[in-house]
DNA sequence: GAAGATTGTTGTTGACGACAACAATTGTCG
DNA sequence: CGACAATTGTTGTCGTCAACAACAATCTTC
């Protein structure tokens, strides 16, 4: 099979002839072991399908809490400051406010000072919505302190602190 | 907690009245810090980004790559032993085994053993680039250090091997 | 041998990032 | 001042990806 070919550890050859049970647990991940956006993808994924479900019964998801979050602390900024803090394209911002603002969770204002722009304020529906996800979101949070544990879950949030 | 809604810190009211200029990093992020999907969401995106575009030369993106090592690794799995270990859907890694094939990395034999599956093996000219994109995810790998920090990027393997 | 489960496949839906084009408005600079 | 460039929100397209649902071929189980 090799023509040198630098493969590390073809453990279980359980293809052709034999028809061996392979349980998934037993797979080798060779290099993928040692790879951080591996183990990053993986647990993003995790972490994320936790805060919809824990967010479930409200109907937020992250991008959408994230949105509030920002507009709630920060009254009055515009779609594009928004979209730059976030790391989100002005033009997805779009559809999210859009929905944001049929469920009355959010306002666009016509802004005066640059008629071009809209200042962005939550209704007071969204600020007690937003309380309410605040504490559905907490409760997440201890989901993902039960997972990795809480001086885990400290260390992850000061290495990545850059990137927020 | 409470409906006279608990806002935190609106920090600056810039919205109406004064057209004060706002960097887009002096806006708060309120809870949002203290999140670890936010984090986590921000530093994937960054992790994939330097991949790909580490990986740019040879258009091989994070997903291909993990499905190229597992393969590599475990010559023979079924493509629902592949899905099952990555976290892939198996009508998903369809169309990815569909590319790599076309790519001539990797083929698809017909199993003796339940013809209902495939056995999946790296071509020889697989296994050369498979080599060769390894040594690339290396130097990603050296991104990742250069970012976090060594110390850093070690710490958040060990933090987050249970999802791999 | 019949009933039920599994494997690969096709298709659909929706969230999301990246890009391009456009009208309205603002800023700049000759 | 007035032409030209830049910005803001919007609409649209394209490609990636997760989540389902349905299906034929095949295996497993009783």
């Amino acid at each position: 099979m090799t023509a040198t070919a630098p493969r590390t550890s073809p453990r279980k050859r359980a293809g052709n002839g034999t028809a061996r049970r392979i349980d998934a647990d037993e797979i080798g991940l060779d290099a993928l072991v040692g790879h951080a956006g591996y183990a990053v993808r993986r647990f993003q994924i995790w972490i994320f399908q936790d805060f919809i479900r824990t967010l479930g019964d409200v109907d937020i998801r992250p991008t959408q809490y994230s949105v509030l979050t920002v507009i709630g602390a920060n009254p009055g900024l515009s779609q594009m400051a928004v979209a730059k803090r976030l790391g989100i394209e002005r033009a997805r911002l779009v559809h999210l406010l859009d929905s944001l603002e049929q469920r009355k969770l959010v306002k666009r204002v016509k802004s005066k000072a640059d008629r071009r722009s809209h200042a962005l304020h939550l209704t007071i529906k969204g600020e007690t919505a937003l309380a309410k996800f605040k504490r559905l979101a907490a409760e997440h949070e201890r989901h993902v302190e039960a997972k990795i544990g809480k001086e885990n879950r400290a260390q992850l949030l000061r290495i990545l602190a850059g990137f927020t």
